[in-house]
Order: structure tokens, then C-alpha cells, then sequence
DNA sequence: GCCGTTTTCGGCCCGACTGTTTTCAGTCG
């Protein structure tokens, strides 16, 4: 049961209360408990105790209580009985935009409409223009909405989402001068997946800037324009928010749509008990309405008395209370990184030779790359017997010879059989500078011995790095199902670091696991995992993660220059 | 339902846009 899950049921209790008509403020007590437990910086099942869950900020009695119910029986009573009320599928009404809990119970009282079949059906025969609050254009926007969800389940993920927004805020720069323009909400914060994409925008001419934005050639189709909000829809329907304000508000409208919510709201009520209101316009003097501050980003926390907070860690608020004591991480940047440490070659299933990846790791700027291609039983990615290695390792030696300021390290990835034994024996692996080791396999054995898997092969001295710990990929695997505990105790205590690994269908080690992996004393590599050394880039999307997990340079080893490396990596054996 | 350097009771962030209205509710972020 992961926090997501249990989000997930104080979620849907608070939609139903919603539809029962509710006290609001007990809805939203609902509503703050589920996103701090799911952005929450621990595991909640690693929770023992009532008393402990009520320390979580948003978490009472009466939702700690819950908690431990959901954890103990799998779900939820109180849940249960709401989707006794209502059939349980009404929720799904929700997703369409357009539809919240009043008009969908609306639909389902009027119309007996249940599920997203009904509502097609009962929207394509031009029944639901009828009804009192709806009208022909709700009609048109809800089947516009069936079809977009009926292409697109679940969110977008940031490999995609990013590229596209670069490439928005670049044609507007090159129209538009003196633009301010920057991606704000879930985007900026480089969550793994988002909604949708958020642009803010500030110039001489705002009318402008809407005008050239809802013509860019990627633009489908225009879903809402108003004088300083416009949202459409591209060419592969995903929605793109644009919201525009004055020069002067810029900074205070970055700051309120990066968000997340939680840390606006507790950002605002701080603001109130100082004495200031903050908005999109700026900050303002609660008893003379005067405005401070709000052409910049940064002065919002500076008139609160706070040190900058990233916006990769604007989550559930914490941060705030962290910040005041000034405890806030020093987070690691992309160019504090010497290195990738997990890269193939054309030896197994990668692209390039050896040489090209040491040109491109040059021209990126990095003093070394591990090559780590494939072990032996890996017969799908043209995993290499123990001769090939030894080839590709005198090559390695050969070749480092003749370069300047950047050595290539010779490793392997190793998988880690279903008895937790590497793939390659000791006396091989001794002739590499790291090993990197890897479940390619046997994904279902049960947690108990999936965990036991990997911390045996932790145990072995030559193993440096558990690459992609998780197993997951976006939108297509589940992550395995590991006791986290274990796993963490044992990488510190063997020093053995923990991959993030950047591919942006990966990113694994997540954020949420980075920070508490940390608590226990853990290191970390961020490596791209590139095949090509076109991804060689990509390396930006594992810093991302690295960030929103609160990791600082000295947690990740390929911060480290060659020799202190060669020195951390020897130190194990 | 949660929470407290004003409070154990009485508050709880704030504004834009749309569609269907005739002054505003619902939805969204």
C-alpha cells in the first residue's frame, strides 16, 4: 500500500462529501490530508502508531484512525459506505472537464447517468441540454471531453511535456521583445508526470502575446480565452495553459501558479498572520491593501522573512516550516555533476563506440563516463560473455591512454540472478573500476524475497551501484515490491549508492524515495541509463529528481572528481 | 475534519472564466 493508494481513498471520501454537500471546510480537511500524504517525504505504511500519523501536518485523530484502518484491512469503512450512497463510478463523471461533483450528481438524479457510457450516450441523443444548468455548448464540451480521455488515460510525463513547453516559450521569445515567459505549475516543479502545461507570460503588449500564442502552427483548437487566461489544445491534444499579467505582478504570479496548492495556501495564511495578503498581482499590506513587492519571483519570501524556496520543493508545505528555521538543503545542480555513471555501448545494446561517447561526454563538459554494458544472461540486450568484457576493458585502457582530462571507466551492468548472485564472477568484476547492478528479471518473487534478492547482491564487494532500485516505468510497469526499509539500511551500511536513473520513462529512484533513502544515509548516482549519446542530455531529468528528493551535492558520488571516485568506489572491497 | 507565538472554539486562500443566467453557480487552478 504506497501513499498514492491512500491518497487515493481520502480523495474519492472527499468527491462524495462534495456530492452529499458537506461542510466545505471538512471537504478540504479531506482533500489537504490526501495530497500531504501523497506528496509525503516517508512511506506512510512505515507508520506504527496513531500517535505518530497525527504529527503529519493535515492528519487528526480521526484520519490517523483511517489510516491505520486502511493499512490494517485494506480499505475504508466510512469509503464504503459513501459508495453504498452513490454508485461508485459516478467519480468518474468528475474526470470530464467541465463536469465537478454538483453537476454530476445532477446528471445521475436527473438522468440515472452513471458511468462515462451513459453520459455519452445520454449527451450524443441531446438529452443533457435539457436539463436546468446545462445548456447546447456543456453538451458538446462534455462528448469533446469523452473523446480526448478516451485517448489519453492517466497524465502526461515530463520528457514529453518539457520539450514541448521549450519549444513554445522559444517561438514566443523570437516573436515577441522584451517577453518575460517562463513554465510555471506542476512543470516547473519537474514533478515525473504532470496535467498540463502551464506557460506565464509578461510583455509590453499582453493582448499581443495571446495573439501569438493561440496562432503558434502546434495550436489545435482555442478551449477558453479570456483577457489574461487562454488554454488550448495542440496538435496531439495536450492542454496549455497561458496566463498573462503586468511586468509589475510578474514574479508574484510565477510564484502563486508554480504552486503546488498546499504551499500556496500555508504560504498565504503565513503571509495573513504577518499582516499581508498575497495574489497573483502581488503582496500586498492587509490593512492599507498597499503593495510591497511582486515584480519578482523572490520578494515574496523575502517580505515573509524566507530564504528563496526551489520550486522543486514546493510541496506540502513542510518546506515552509523548514525554511523559517533555515534548514532548507543546498540542492545539487546539474553542473556539479563530473560524470555518467551508467552508459552502453555498441558492445552490447547501445549504438555508439567507445570512442564516440568519450567525444561526447568531452563536449558535454563531464571529466568521465562508466561504460556499463550488459552481463551475460541478458541474452535480449545482447548481454556479453565474460571474453567480450575482457576485450572491451583492455580497449577501455587502450583508448584512455590517449585522451586528455576525461577517462572512460570500465564497467559492466550486472544483473542480479533470482538468488541474488551477480552475473559475472568475482574475479572478473575485480577487473573493473565500478559495477553496476540491475533486475532484469523474476520482477514477481514475492517482497520478502525481492528484497532479501537485492540486498544480498549489496553484500558483494565489488557491487557499486543498484541501478533503477524500483523497476518502474512510467505508465507501464509497476514498481517492485521491495521493503524500502531493508533496502535503504543495507546501501548505507555497504556503501552502495542508489541510481537515479534519468530516463525520463524511469526515473527511479523517485523523489518521494530520494529523501527518506537519504534519512538512512544513503548515496546516490545520477546516470542517464543512455543508449545513444543523443540522451546524453537527458541527465537534466535525473537532476530533477534528485532536487525534488532534497538531495545536495555531497549525497551523490558523481559529483566527485576521477580520483576521489576511483577512491569511493575501491573503499567497498 | 484540522488546528492554535491571538484561539480547545471559530475560523479555514484567492481569483478567472464559462455558460446559463438576469445576478451567479460551478469549475478550475
Amino acid at each position: 500500500m504506497d501513499n498514492s493508494q491512500i491518497a487515493k481513498v481520502f480523495y474519492q471520501i472527499a468527491e462524495f462529501l462534495e456530492m452529499k454537500e458537506e461542510n466545505p471546510f471538512k471537504i478540504r480537511a479531506y482533500e489537504k490530508a490526501a495530497r500531504t500524504i501523497e506528496s509525503y517525504s516517508k512511506p506512510i505504511m512505515l507508520f506504527k502508531s496513531k500517535e505518530e500519523l497525527e504529527k503529519i501536518p493535515g492528519v487528526g485523530e480521526s484520519i490517523a484512525e483511517k489510516i491505520i484502518e486502511i493499512l490494517n484491512n485494506g480499505a475504508c469503512r466510512f469509503l464504503e459506505e459513501l459508495k453504498e450512497e452513490f454508485p461508485p463510478e459516478i467519480l468518474t463523471l468528475n474526470e470530464i472537464p467541465g463536469l465537478g461533483p454538483k453537476k454530476s450528481l445532477q446528471l445521475y438524479k436527473e438522468l440515472k447517468i452513471k458511468n462515462i457510457q451513459d453520459l455519452e450516450k445520454s449527451a450524443l441523443s441531446g438529452k443533457i441540454r435539457n436539463l436546468k444548468g446545462f445548456g447546447e455548448k456543456t453538451e458538446s464540451a462534455i462528448l469533446k471531453g469523452i473523446e480526448l480521455k478516451k485517448q489519453y488515460k492517466g497524465r502526461l510525463s515530463i520528457g514529453t511535456a518539457l520539450p514541448i513547453s521549450l519549444e513554445i516559450i522559444e517561438s514566443l521569445k523570437n516573436k515577441i521583445k522584451n517577453l518575460l515567459i517562463s513554465e510555471a505549475g506542476s512543470l516547473r516543479r519537474r514533478k515525473d508526470n504532470i496535467g498540463d502545461i502551464d506557460i506565464l507570460a509578461s510583455g509590453d503588449n499582453n493582448k499581443l502575446i495571446i495573439e501569438s500564442f493561440i496562432k503558434l502552427p502546434l495550436v489545435k483548437e482555442l478551449k477558453v480565452k479570456g483577457e489574461t487566461k487562454v488554454s488550448i489544445l495542440t496538435l496531439d491534444n495536450l492542454q496549455v495553459d497561458l496566463r498573462v499579467v503586468e511586468k509589475e505582478s510578474f514574479g508574484a504570479a510565477l510564484q502563486y501558479f508554480t504552486g503546488s496548492k498546499q504551499h500556496n495556501i500555508e504560504l498565504r495564511q503565513m503571509a495573513e498572520s504577518k499582516g499581508f495578503k498575497i495574489n497573483e498581482y502581488g503582496i500586498f499590506k492587509l490593512k492599507s491593501n498597499q503593495k510591497i513587492a511582486g515584480a519578482k519571483e523572490e520578494e515574496i519570501y523575502q517580505v515573509l522573512g524566507l530564504p528563496y524556496i526551489p520550486p522543486e520543493i514546493r510541496e506540502t508545505g513542510e518546506e515552509i516550516k523548514i525554511a523559517l528555521k533555515d534548514q532548507l538543503p543546498n540542492l545539487i545542480n546539474l553542473k556539479d555533476l563530473k560524470g555518467d555513471l551508467h552508459f552502453h555501448s555498441n558492445y552490447s545494446e547501445g549504438v555508439n563506440t567507445l570512442e564516440e561517447i568519450a567525444a561526447s561526454g568531452q563536449e558535454f563538459g563531464y571529466n568521465y563516463i562508466a561504460l556499463t554494458d550488459h552481463s551475460q544472461s541478458l541474452k535480449v540486450a545482447n548481454g556479453m560473455p565474460p571474453e567480450k568484457l575482457k576485450e572491451q576493458i583492455k580497449k577501455i585502457r587502450a583508448l584512455n591512454k590517449k585522451l586528455k582530462n576525461f577517462q572512460i571507466l570500465a564497467g559492466a551492468e550486472v544483473d542480479i540472478l533470482i538468488d541474488g548472485a551477480l552475473d559475472y564472477p568475482d574475479n572478473l568484476l575485480k577487473e573493473l573500476d565500478l559495477v553496476v547492478g540491475s533486475i532484469h528479471s523474476h520482477f514477481k518473487q514475492d517482497s520478502a524475497l525481492l528484497t532479501k534478492r537485492i540486498c544480498k547482491a549489496m553484500q558483494n564487494p565489488y557491487l557499486n551501484i543498484i541501478a533503477h532500485p524500483s523497476g518502474r516505468l512510467l505508465g507501464e510497469r509497476e514498481e517492485l515490491n521491495l521493503n524500502w526499509e531493508e533496502i535503504f539500511k543495507t546501501s548505507a551500511e555497504t556503501n552502495t549508492a542508489l541510481e537515479i536513473n534519468a530516463y525520463p520513462q524511469r526515473l527511479d529512484l523517485k523523489d518521494l524515495y530520494c529523501r527518506e533513502a537519504k534519512v538512512y544515509g544513503c548515496k546516490f548516482a545520477v546516470s542517464t541509463d543512455s543508449h545513444n549519446i543523443n540522451s546524453i542530455n537527458s541527465i537534466k531529468y535525473g537532476i530533477n529528481v534528485a532536487r525534488r528528493g532534497w538531495l545536495e551535492k555531497t549525497d551523490v558520488i558523481n559529483t566527485k572528481s576521477l580520483k576521489e571516485l576511483l577512491i569511493w568506489l575501491k573503499s567497498k572491497r
